[in-house]
DNA sequence: CAAGAGTTGGTAATGATTGTCATAATCTAT
DNA sequence: ATAGATTATGACAATCATTACCAACTCTTG
């Protein structure tokens, strides 16, 4: 069993969560899958433009709809980058997570985040309001791009 | 002293922090110190529609330049609506805040986040990264706009 | 096959944000 | 105060991600 087969058998199976199966949502899945061992997170365009490339020509509209319906079904995580973009990546467990994300090259480090959690649901506990949801997202610059790292990290 | 004359006083002063002083940036100052008073949050169109609605008719781009400029300057905080929308909020102190906001009428209440600090300055220090920084945003619902605070409670 | 629900994708619309640049205002040095 | 250098303003156009629209398409069911 090849690695992409592999990765065709999870998107078939995943599919469904969002409703019918359709060609077009596997693909965008399996796109979301490799780019998330390969990039991190990615936006919906470059995940088009990517399909686009690959000879997968599946609609912008599509992708952005795939993608919305992952992070609603609680299988993708979204952040927004500095300029306000959104980038999702595929996320295989079901609970939720809050990286460390690189601004020059994008390397993105799930955290150990539990005293946030905990933090978060003491407020959510103790304020009165109702439905409180959080959104935590460390940025950086990770030592391959650091200072004492640049062009060429150990020749 | 008035109050809208101590708001000039508070905006003159701050202005400098941009730069060179002109009226439009202390129109803008203002405009955002009495929304924090009373709405909290504004984004920059709002904050330009009101300008404009109260005869102050300062360009759209100098609100935008302005806001941008006491965010970068620490002297506003900015979180992002659910659209993705920025919204600008004044900070009379120098440390930066974390706010639950309520997502049906925008209500913020500024939070205790000593824990989240703590938590953020350790990811900081283990991580290798540099230049770590951190968005943290809680959003719910609050006690007016509750479930048992909606149009007919009991109804 | 026929009807109905769900899906796709091209295109247009939306809307916030930024770029441009001629004009105007502010600051500094005389 | 005045001239000149520097900086800011604002109308307008451009950008760009995201959403709305809708006719064509694909299943499923009977
Ligand atoms: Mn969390
Ligand atoms: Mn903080
Ligand atoms: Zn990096
Ligand atoms: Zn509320």
């Amino acid at each position: 069993m090849t690695a992409s087969t592999r990765l065709q058998t999870t998107a078939t199976q995943e599919v469904h969560l969002l409703g019918r199966f359709t060609p077009q949502r596997a693909i965008v899945l399996e796109a979301l899958i490799e780019a998330e061992e390969e990039d991190g997170f990615v936006s919906a365009q470059s995940l088009h433009a990517r399909l686009l490339s690959a000879d997968l020509p599946v609609g912008l509209s599509t992708v952005y709809r795939t993608l919305s319906a992952l992070a609603e079904a609680g299988r993708a995580d979204v952040v927004r980058d500095m300029h306000g973009e959104r980038l999702f990546r595929y996320r295989p467990g079901s609970d939720h997570r809050h990286y460390l994300i690189c601004t020059e090259c994008g390397v993105s480090l799930p955290l150990d985040a539990v005293a946030v959690e905990k933090w978060a649901a003491g407020i959510a506990r103790t304020s009165g309001f109702t439905a409180v949801r959080h959104t935590v997202e460390l940025t950086g610059i990770c030592p391959d791009c650091g200072p004492s790292a640049g062009g060429s990290p150990q020749g």
